[in-house]
Order: structure tokens, then C-alpha cells, then sequence
DNA sequence: CGACGTGTTGATCTCTCTCAATTAGAGTGG
DNA sequence: CCACTCTAATTGAGAGAGATCAACACGTCG
């Protein structure tokens, strides 16, 4: 079975269904699919020009770092996001991007944005739907960054991330061995961040992030054993995250 | 004289001249335009699909806040930027947007978007380009929020806004009577952020930013008068802020 | 003239960081 | 099977960057 059922860009944004014509020219513009393993670095933070990707499963994320070595985790991905957008129109890659757990990833011709915008209004539109859609989470985790307490920011975190991770579970056509793939208890997904990726996503220290993380599993609010994370409490987290009613698009709220 | 040549969708990016078919498609997808006065909203926080606009000339910013009422400012819009793509696909709006001077908007009908993907390749090409790039600032911005010192923080904001505003300036065609528009000395833009909006955008206490900013200034790094940025060291700014030698895309390099 | 917005400064307070040490589990090699 | 090593999680103590509270200065504007 071809795995581009499963490619992003192929209508699985819930907002179309896809059509031939849109499966063949992405086909035509794939050019393999690539494997890596959990830990392994797919871009890195200053490479000129790298392809495009869509990931088909499994978790990755995007960072920048300073000099000294201090690093922010700007974004994770997972199955059905796109990598490279951003890097592939402009010069240098801005951020590097690292797997999290093992990666499918399917690699698209040098010029594929291009020729996806001249070919097709459809696919240009996803493109732009993706894009935009990226920003809204990172705009997101500004705000947390920016305005949240710790505890409201591990809180934050642990909402969003189990949404998310259930939607792209519930997407993913087929994906037998991918981790996110193994069946779990609707409460419950697979958890491939340590401690020190969250404390780089959420700008704290790693100490700091330990104590909070305690805390609130003490609480009785969430659980992870075994690297999964089950969420005891999603109204309380929701509550203790100071989220907003809509910070989470609809479309995520069924998963709740 | 038709404003719709200082439109970014109208090649201005950089990337290519704008044709006549071009301007044409955006002719007939344009609505009017809205001149707006500082302070202003011009798109409330939960807006129900607000429209798409594109920044012709002045500033403003998006921003979120928490149900008690601390604001994350997401980013400073310029003339040349896209409003509203983020919200156009995807339900109510995410973030609101206000004007920090008197604003011109170009308004397009609400389903531009759809249809200028639909008509043409080369402005769906630019819509992406756009999109992405306003990824790429919000990434840098969470970069400071999220790992740098107050200090760090204060010296890559005026950095950044400063090389940002010099080439917004520098591109617009004409722009009469907006607040950028005043010919300025090559190392001084206009400056129209009080320090509650650094404050905000930058995650920091209103006082802890007025401290911070007074020593820069005291350093002799900078100087704001008449609501008038002048960078005195912009070198001695960018080291003070830890900024990798690409954190700025090249295309700004030339204005430091 | 008083009200208001903006900037400034000093005095605490506290959340988060840094430093340091310990525990537990997973490999790995003898 | 048992040292040995490495990574990840955990906890305590002390230090510090940044928050909060409180005044005051200055200019604009009704």
C-alpha cells in the first residue's frame, strides 16, 4: 500500500478529500522515502537549502540555539506535518529539526514547492492551510512561553500535545510500526519526550521543569509509565493551563 | 496613484516583478481600503473569519491573552505584511491585531484567498513565501522569550524591529503621510512601541523592561526621543544579544 | 487645573536558576 | 551474574533574575 494515503498534502487536512490528479502529481514530485532513527538529526540548524518533507510517523521537533549552546524547542511535528517550508524558500535553514522517536519520513524533489503551486491550486492551498496552521501552534506556545507559570505552561503542554497526538492517531490511515500507531487507551498516547526537551520547549530549566512536572503528578493529574503519557484530569489540566475556551481549534476538541 | 504597488502580493517580496496579470487578479479581489488611528482594533481577539488584509503602511500587532488578562504581544506587523491568513482558514480568529500608528489596509473580499490560489500560481507561491516567513520571525521571537536574558532580549528586539522597519521603508514605493515614511537619518527609524508593548511582546514585567532598557541606554547603545529609534551601536547590540551571525536573513543584513 | 498615559526609580518578594548529589534502569563487557 | 557506565529522573540548598508594590516626574489634553 502506498504510504502517501498518509501524506499531508494529500487531503487529510479534513478539509478535502483527495483526487487523483492531486495523488499523481504528488507522486511524480516524491522522490523516496526516507528512514531515521529516534535521536537522529534531519536537518540541521544551518544547512543550506534542504528538501522538503512531510512526515508519515512518528514525533520530531524543530529548535534554534544561541552560541553558548542554550537551546529552544520551537515546535514538535507529528505525522501529517510538513518540514521544510519555512528553510526551503529562503537561503540557510533557520532551525534544525531532530527526531524524537524513529521517523518515516517521504522527501520531495528540490523544486517541489514550486512546481505543487504552478500545478495545482488544490495542493497550493494545503501548502498555505499547513503553513498558516503551524503558525497558530507556535503563536500558542508563545504565549505560554511568554505569559504562563510553569506549572501553567506543563499543563498547557500536556493538553496540547495529547490532542494533537490523538488527532494525528486518529488520522494516520495505516502506520503499523510507528509508536504512535500501538494501540493505547483513549486517555493515553505515546510519550517520546524526556524532561529536557520539555524544559527547552517551554524556556525553563531542567531542574525546575522535574519539580513542577512532580507536582502536578502528584496531583493525580496526569501519569507517564513506560513512556506514555495518560491524562487523569484533561478538564482540570485545561483549568490549571489558564486555556481559553478556543486556544484549542475545534477540531481538536473532540479529542478531549 | 494606485496603492495597490506597495502591495506585498505584488512582488514585492523580492522574489520576482510583479505582471500585469498579477495586479490584475489583485485589482479584482480588492475591496477597499481602511485607514485606521493608533490604538485602533483591527481585528478583535475571537473574530469570527475576519477578513484579509494586507499592511500598505503603518504598524501594528498581533497578540493573545490569558483569561486574566495578561496580553502576549506574537509580533510587530509592518508595511508589507499579510493579516489574517492564520484565521482565514481555520474558524474564529486566534489572535487579535491592533494598530500602533494610523494604519492604511488594503481589504480583499473574503474568499480572496481561495481564488488567488485557485488563478494563479505565482501568487500562491508569494502567499506561501509570506506565510512562512512570518514563521521565521515568530520563531526568532520565540527564541527570545524563551532563552534569553532580559538584556539579550531588549538588544535583539531593537535590532530585529530596527533592520525589519529599514527595509519596509526602503521598499515601499510611496507612502505620503505615513508615520515611516518621514525621511529619518540611515541609523534612526520612527518608533511608535511604548515600553508596555516591549514589554509584552518580549514576556518581561513593565518595570523590569524600563530598568533593563535604561541601562542599554545608559551604555550609549541607543537612543529613543520623539518616539524616534536610534541605533548608536548596532554592532555592540547584536553581540549584546547573542545573535547568531544568521539569525537575520540575508536579505536584512544590508540595513545594519 | 486635574486626569491620564508614559517613563523612572527604589524596596521588597518570589519564582526560577544553578550547583550538587542521589537513585533507578538499561546496556555492555568481563 | 556482576561491576561499570550512561542516560533520565529526583531532591535539597542557596543564589539571582525578574516580579510586584509604591512613589514620583513629566507632558498632553480636556
Amino acid at each position: 500500500m502506498n504510504s502517501c494515503v498518509n501524506c499531508p498534502l494529500n487531503g487529510l487536512t479534513g478539509y478535502r478529500s483527495h483526487s487523483k490528479e492531486q495523488s499523481q502529481i504528488l507522486e511524480s514530485l516524491k522522490r523516496d522515502e526516507r528512514f531515521v532513527e529516534a535521536g537522529a538529526t534531519v536537518i540541521r540548524e544551518h544547512d543550506e537549502s534542504p528538501p522538503l518533507f512531510t512526515l508519515l510517523s512518528g514525533w520530531a521537533f524543530r529548535y534554534k540555539t544561541l552560541p553558548d549552546a542554550r537551546r529552544q524547542i520551537l515546535g514538535v511535528l507529528l505525522p501529517g506535518d510538513l518540514i521544510g517550508v519555512q528553510q526551503h524558500m529562503d537561503e540557510a535553514s533557520a532551525h534544525g529539526v531532530e527526531a524524537l522517536s524513529a521517523l518515516t519520513l517521504c522527501r520531495f524533489e528540490r523544486d517541489a514547492l514550486w512546481r505543487l503551486h504552478r500545478d495545482d491550486a488544490v495542493l497550493s492551498f494545503t501548502v498555505t492551510w499547513l503553513v498558516a496552521a503551524e503558525e497558530r501552534l507556535i503563536d500558542s506556545q508563545l504565549l505560554s512561553v511568554g505569559r504562563r507559570s510553569a506549572q501553567e505552561r506543563m499543563a498547557a503542554l500536556l493538553v496540547n500535545l495529547f490532542v494533537r497526538a490523538r488527532r494525528a492517531g486518529a488520522q494516520a490511515v495505516i502506520a503499523p510500526d510507528s509508536p504512535e500507531s500501538v494501540e493505547l487507551p483513549p486517555n493515553s498516547i505515546s510519550w517520546p519526550l524526556t524532561q529536557q526537551h520539555i524544559a527547552d520547549l517551554m524556556g525553563l530549566s531542567l531542574v525546575h521543569t522535574n519539580k513542577t512536572l512532580r507536582r502536578l503528578q502528584k496531583g493525580g493529574f496526569y501519569e507517564i509509565k513506560d513512556r506514555v503519557l495518560t491524562l487523569l484530569d484533561p478538564r482540570a489540566l485545561q483549568s490549571i493551563a489558564q486555556m481559553d475556551h478556543d486556544e484549542l481549534p475545534s477540531r481538536y476538541r473532540a479529542f478531549l
